[in-house]
DNA sequence: TTCGTTATCGCAACCGTTTGCGATAATAAT
DNA sequence: ATTATTATCGCAAACGGTTGCGATAACGAA
């Protein structure tokens, strides 16, 4: 039923095949592609001959079978289509590369139950280790059944509250801080904040943080917060917020966030940024496609994922640890404040 | 060296520790799992049972070794930055999953060694298939070993000009026409024409037809012709022709290309579409950011996805073919025309 | 009673690679 | 000449699951 393709295909090369070649045992050619030291140099030279006339490559369910393990890492994120994400995948594929690794992606499209299902799936194939950006309301039992099962896991971006584990994240606080200072060192006094999903304690980190830090430097400051899960929701609040109430500056917490905002104050034609001002943290993508150019706080997906991945790598290299490292922020200037 | 974790390490369930519980032998186990004729009811009930109770999963590279095929597939990109392809990823993880698929992803970075290597690791890996977008100066010769390894390759997006194998396009050549018709059906007579790469079929598909159908329609039009590898340069040429040339509409052939315009645009304070008009073939994100909303002839990434996907699944499960299918486009109307 | 049938299950080989251990022959030491 | 050492290699088991084939027992038919 499924021999239309045999004919077609050449036969693979084995060590059996380059042993009955020599008229050797397969274990010699094993060992003499390994220098193994009981391998005569001459055999060496002529296994070796062979198997590279042969282009052999040795399979690797073979050998995933035999160690338990194989080069895979699992990486999970609630969607690949995300400037954000994206650049992350783009960063971790390519450190992992350098180590010999590839990469099995998936989403979770934000649903805890496709989250649980893609962490049975990395069980299931046995992957290295598990990269994850979990959902808001994330299960927590898949992740000890990793843990039985001996796979490391990583945290990322959006990480759990509890500790223990290993957790690599933007520095939120942080960022948010700086977005806070910078708006309160252009003196603006008036200003909607617009945050994400509340779930998320990515939303609560910066938030706290953003609004301690209008108490400690600016008190007088008015700040109006909302959260909006997606960019149209961010959109209609925007505009519904600034066509009844004075603003001088929109804050908003993210990309998908930073969208809804643009379209709003162009659907108002706003000037930017001498009607409103808008900082934005930012994976430094879409500020410069706006114009003007939009000044934010950068969280860098690319540096989050070489780092990712490189923790990953010493993890598997043997260096265990558990506990959080950040990745500083920056502002970078553009011309909307 | 490596025993660390063995102390935390729950045993995994396999088909032998289910058999030794029972007293049964391996096969026995085996095949009242998969509901075998031979297994008494009873028999299949307990199996079944202890299975579920330890949570028996199949080890996929013993599975893998004796088939000599896995469930993963192969699939290079350019980059996985990128709205077209991370849209195109997204929707391809969905369809692979369904068929209980997944992926694995590699970048080649337009480098084709790169490339070349990324084909290797596919063989050696021995996935179900290989789904690419090549780069330029592609090298032919990986893509006979793998036909030669019985892997099947589906072209999607960048293809080949040779025939005789799978390819997913858009639909170029109507894009093109559709952009060109447009343009013309605005009246629009000094036309700046930007294009990719020119070693790539796609932008000669859509240069022949562009330019076609100019000569056909509107044979008056002046019509200038500009490569562009990246946005930088894309930017660079838009700004330093339209401060030299009368220009009244502008046509962008891809979503990079369009970023370079428009920030030249914005650079030279131009209105859109009042000075100049713009039109771009997009994946159909970044046109909606902008202001006003870009016009564009829509080549979406995520249908092209699913049906790429779709079509390798279809071939895997014996439907063989070779020929090339292509992806209808629309024009969506924004407010630059 | 004897033979054929059926239901139920186990043996063993196989996929390709790795590795401990034993085997052989050649060489060196006594 | 005999023993100890070394160099070189093969045997066989193991990883976990699948499958052709043979084995056994129970049963009914002749």
């Amino acid at each position: 039923m499924e021999n239309f393709s045999i004919a077609s295909m050449k036969s693979i090369t084995t060590l059996k095949k380059i042993s009955e070649n020599l008229n050797i045992s397969v274990s010699t050619v094993s060992r003499a592609l390994k220098n193994h030291p009981d391998i005569s140099e001459e055999t060496k030279r002529r296994v070796k001959e062979l198997a590279s006339l042969l282009e052999y490559e040795p399979n690797t369910y073979a050998i995933n079978l035999r160690t338990n393990s194989s080069k895979v890492i699992g990486l999970i994120v609630p969607a690949i289509s995300n400037t954000f994400y994206d650049s992350f995948i783009s960063a971790a594929e390519q450190k992992a590369r350098e180590s010999g690794f590839s990469l099995m992606i998936l989403q979770s499209g934000d649903d805890p139950l496709l989250e649980a299902e893609n962490l049975r799936l990395c069980r299931a194939t046995r992957v290295a280790g598990v990269m994850i950006s979990i959902t808001p309301g994330s299960y927590r039992d898949p992740f000890q059944k990793l843990e039985e099962a001996g796979i490391p896991v990583i945290f990322f971006d959006k990480v759990p509250d509890y500790d223990n584990c290993n957790k690599v994240c933007l520095a939120d606080e942080e960022a948010a801080i700086i977005a806070a200072s910078t708006i309160i060192k252009y003196n603006k006094k008036q200003v909607l904040g617009i945050f994400g999903n509340p779930d998320l304690s990515i939303t609560q980190k910066r938030l706290q943080a953003f609004t301690r830090e209008f108490e400690k430097q600016a008190p007088d400051a008015k700040l109006f917060i909302k959260n909006c899960s997606n960019s149209t929701e961010a959109m209609q609040t925007t505009f519904d917020f600034c066509s009844s109430n004075p603003v001088d500056n929109i804050f908003a917490m993210s990309d998908e966030i930073l969208i809804g905002v643009m379209k709003a104050l162009y659907k108002s034609n706003t000037r930017i940024p001498d009607d409103v001002s808008v900082l934005a943290i930012s994976n430094g993508f879409l500020p410069e496609i706006f114009n003007p150019v939009i000044t934010y706080v950068e969280t860098n997906g690319f540096e989050l994922g070489k780092l990712a991945m490189k923790r990953m790598m010493d993890y598997l290299g043997g260096q265990k640890f558990s506990r959080s490292i950040i990745l500083p922020s920056r502002l970078v200037e553009g011309k909307s404040m």
